[in-house]
DNA sequence: TGGGGTACTTACCAAAAGGTGAGTGAGGAG
DNA sequence: CTCCTCACTCACCTTTTGGTAAGTACCCCA
């Protein structure tokens, strides 16, 4: 019971996924963590330029609650706490390939035709 | 200029797509969209339990800006506006796909777990 | 003794997102 | 004559989201 989604009903699968991933930073975490495998709270929290510390443990939290992320503990002094996906976290960013490609597809597109735009007037009209 | 990025820049192609699909109604849109091709406002509105007419207008217009929608209006009256995908906006949908099939998984899961727990809770344990 | 690092939590605030209810103006149904 | 439909727009409000700054408790380094 505690560990149920946070909001819903869902309508599609889409709906479903979009409400895990959407929170400010938390497609970077995903990117981050399958990047480096394993990374502790302050490498998190200087891989991501801006990220404020409540934002990255809230978040970090609610991927834990939805079974992303494993969280590890270490009773050392000073403390250590570890962050790696789940598998559950790791077949969402294999989901997740194509629309970021898609994205990377509508950046380039869209500096593209920034530059088309900037050639066309620059550039009088052949008459 | 006046077509450029709502926000930004950005640092991966999940967050350019994240950006372009975050808003609580732009999954279910794409969805509908994709499923009839072309729909009419008041079509969409009751394809969308909840949602309110504002919404609807203000995601119909950010997504056409973004160009995943086309808008065409008919100079009728009654007025007559039809929406439907650009070919941008299905590439975004099909990119769509592994992350809705995810979803659907998740939500498959958690409705077995749930059920599992409920198992667990009505059967005593073998001694 | 003072500063930095560890991983947080808490209170307070600002900005963004989203909902509500009204109004528009012409046509068609009752 | 009144209400409903179409596709919106607008003003106002609430909810959600995210940022800021401070505090915690202990350690290491100079």
């Amino acid at each position: 019971m505690t560990k149920s989604a946070r909001s819903g009903p869902y309508i599609c699968g889409i709906d479903a996924a979009l409400d895990v991933v959407s929170g400010k930073w938390k497609g970077l975490i995903l990117w981050e963590l399958d990047n480096y495998g394993v990374r502790r709270f302050a490498e998190l929290r200087r891989g991501l330029p801006g990220v404020s510390e409540k934002m990255l443990t809230q978040h970090l939290r609610e991927m834990e609650q939805d079974g992303l992320v494993h969280r590890e503990v270490y009773a050392e002094v000073p403390p250590r706490v570890e962050y790696s996906l789940t598998e559950h976290g790791r077949s969402l960013n294999a989901a997740l390939g194509p629309l970021g490609a898609w994205g990377m597809d509508r950046l380039v597109r869209e500096r593209t035709e920034l530059v088309e735009h900037r050639d066309a007037d620059l550039l009088p009209r052949p008459s």
